[in-house]
DNA sequence: ATTCATGCAAACGGTTTGCACGCAT
DNA sequence: ATGCGTGCAAACCGTTTGCATGAAT
């Protein structure tokens, strides 16, 4: 099953079904989180999958291409974050202690944008919200 | 006057008043937006100060550390942008035609983040905003 | 058979670092 | 006089690319 999981959303994309369009597909996806590049990689590697760095950044631009996945944000380190689009308005939290992410969705800013708007002859198209802070966890634990 | 600007900002923090870390702030204050340390290099440059780009970084890092300056996001090309750290909580405004960026002071989010630290166990210590859209100007004019 | 995907290694670009020299204290 | 700041070149690291091979259609 793991490789016609992804079959038909690569087709109906125009995009050949490989193995490794599977698979990273679903790696972003089973994660749940915004992930790098790396951790794909290093996820496939361990699943005992064959692929190469360079491929998974192919892989990647190709999906964003077609608007399965987004860029989300960059980590500390300068590494790239992706996640599968679900085309709904997420917000990340991330735990600085965990490092791990949690998206949210829904939105507060929709009147805010409007008011700046008006105050600043801006048109708004988009924008981006990370949160961060302790996690449930992280909070209550002290190391 | 150049000189003397920053020097007591500097002594305060233990810093060596130099040149450099004086046109640097220099630079970043009077831009009004955020920076990359190529954007300060270029201009230092411009200004006939003889600099080097690792100059440029090593005196970024030495005063984020004081916390003069902060590392606000990256650009496109993932370049860091950095700006004087007003201690006030902005927000930014990005053009996506001339790549201009406002800084908006004020913040809606309060009340939001109290609400998700309820419902999510999550306590929430920071967060970044960033918008982007059409400038009063770009908006108006077709190329 | 043709077109596109992949692996490898090298290139790239922003940032960092080691070292020798120079300047602020 | 001392220690910190700086320039230069090289290293670093995430990402991209050229080229030859392999797989999907």
């Amino acid at each position: 099953m793991d490789i016609k999981d992804y079959r038909d959303l690569l087709k109906k994309e125009n995009l050949r079904n490989t193995k490794h369009r599977n698979s990273i597909l679903e790696v972003i996806e089973e994660s749940g989180q915004p992930v790098t590049a790396e951790t794909i990689y290093l996820k496939l590697k361990e699943q005992g999958v064959s692929i190469s760095l360079s491929t998974v950044y192919r892989v990647l631009d190709t999906l964003i291409g077609k608007n399965l996945v987004v860029k989300t944000s960059v980590t500390d380190e300068n590494k790239g974050l992706y996640e599968i689009n679900s085309m709904e308005h997420k917000h990340h939290l991330l735990c600085i202690k965990c490092r791990k992410m949690l998206s949210v969705d829904g939105c507060p800013l929709e009147e805010y944008e409007r008011e700046l708007e008006e105050r600043l002859g801006f048109t708004i198209k988009g924008h981006k919200l990370e949160m961060f802070g302790l996690c449930d966890k992280c909070k209550n634990c002290d190391m």
